[in-house]
DNA sequence: ACCTGAACACCGTTCAAGT
DNA sequence: ACCTGAACACCGTTCAAGT
């Protein structure tokens, strides 16, 4: 907590001369959090791996980190920082269009990384990034023919939706697929197998999609989804 | 994993006559289970708290569940049959209205157990009750003019969409409001105070939409972004 | 200012043994 | 079939002490 608002950068551009005593700084061990997230995934993330992979011990952490909470919010939100970069130009076209636009660069980041869907844009309070991507969508929805209460709702359905199919797309795949016990394809066709061998009466809807499921692909789906929303957006607006 | 598919219903109606030995039943332990998860959230349901709670010792549970993992999805389901059966005559009125009030029960549900959130339709093949929710919401969509594809995409978009704003705003309440220690309103408080001290030039949608904030409810802005995705679905059927 | 050492109070899980 | 006892191998967190 007391070292929230800490400056993010390296103080000093080299790490200490000493080599006896290990010395980190908050960006190496954000950077370190979200290679050992990438590696291992949220339980992978202890205290103690995180301290041995930079050389030190696990009180160490503790001087840059109130606890593991505001360890993986921050670890999350510092990748946030990459996105928020790589929308920061959009704003020129369509506001619709726009909002797509700024929506896939976060789906597409937490397909990435599926361990940033439970931590991304959590708590704007604590997430600077969070609230600068919330703020980003937001701004498009300033540029059409809606009240300030429709924009509020309309962003926060976009950033709830996105999470929402990231999240669950993210947990959809157990651990022998994540371990690379199993590929993606396997999966899907073990599952697709379990509901075809469903009562069909008892679940028409199952057997009707069973198809297109075997064949689906997180990301066109998730388009899909999100077109449905924008045009609602746009209906509302009537633009 | 061997008792997956144990019978749900206690075997003998009455918990065995001898006094001495502690004696559980799948029902018990998830009924407990989820008590302990009302009480003090995800982090409270330990395996050694549960087996406290049942008047045994922890190995006791491994009879009736293969991990904590496993425990979490089964105590998530569990209350999803009630969400289902909330439901289940639900599919007379137009089909769009229809998925309304499924996807707003399963809403409600998760607001009143903010754990739910991360837990509830995870695994199609674990949790019989998600995957009953998710065909039922799915037979709605049979009764418009759309293809499988687009029937698929729609119901997974509606199921993404309820799932992601409800955890989203599980956890937007930190610990502080969860434990009673702030309330609702007084967080809402503290953070319209950050919003409002926030550069307007650099912020200015979280400007326009701070009073909106100020004065929101989840469950209508839920009920808001329902209706545009809702909109989306019901112009793609042109009905 | 930043890290070490060492401890505290927990965890989930396993497994032989009991009933 | 179902539970106990006891252990194994971990955890996050704290804090006095060092540098």
């Amino acid at each position: 907590m007391p070292t929230r608002n800490e400056p993010i950068a390296d103080p000093g551009a080299a790490p200490g001369r000493g080599r006896t005593r290990a010395s980190h700084s908050l960006d190496s061990v954000l950077a370190e959090a979200v290679a050992l997230l990438d590696e291992s995934g949220v339980a992978g993330l202890t205290i103690r791996a995180l301290a041995a992979r930079l050389g030190g011990g696990p009180a160490s952490i503790y001087w840059y980190v109130s606890g593991r909470d505001e360890l993986l919010d921050m670890a999350a939100d510092s990748v946030l920082a990459g996105v928020f970069a790589s929308v920061q130009d959009v704003g020129d076209e369509d506001p619709i269009d726009d909002i797509r636009a700024i929506a896939i660069a976060l789906f597409d980041a937490i397909v990435d990384r599926p361990w940033l869907g439970a931590y991304a844009l959590r708590d704007t309070g604590t997430q600077p990034h969070s609230l600068r991507l919330y703020e980003k969508i937001g701004e498009q929805t300033l540029r059409l023919p809606l009240t300030a209460t429709q924009r509020f709702n309309a962003t926060s359905a976009i950033v709830g939706f996105v999470i929402g199919v990231a999240a669950d797309m993210g947990h959809e795949l157990p651990e022998e697929v994540l371990s690379g016990e199993l590929t993606r394809q396997e999966y899907l066709e073990r599952a697709t197998a379990d509901w075809r061998a469903l009562d069909e009466g008892e679940f028409p809807f199952i057997h009707h999609i069973v198809d297109e499921f075997a064949e689906h692909t997180d990301r066109v789906q998730f388009r899909a989804g999100l077109d449905l929303l924008l045009a609602g957006i746009r209906l509302q607006a009537g633009v």
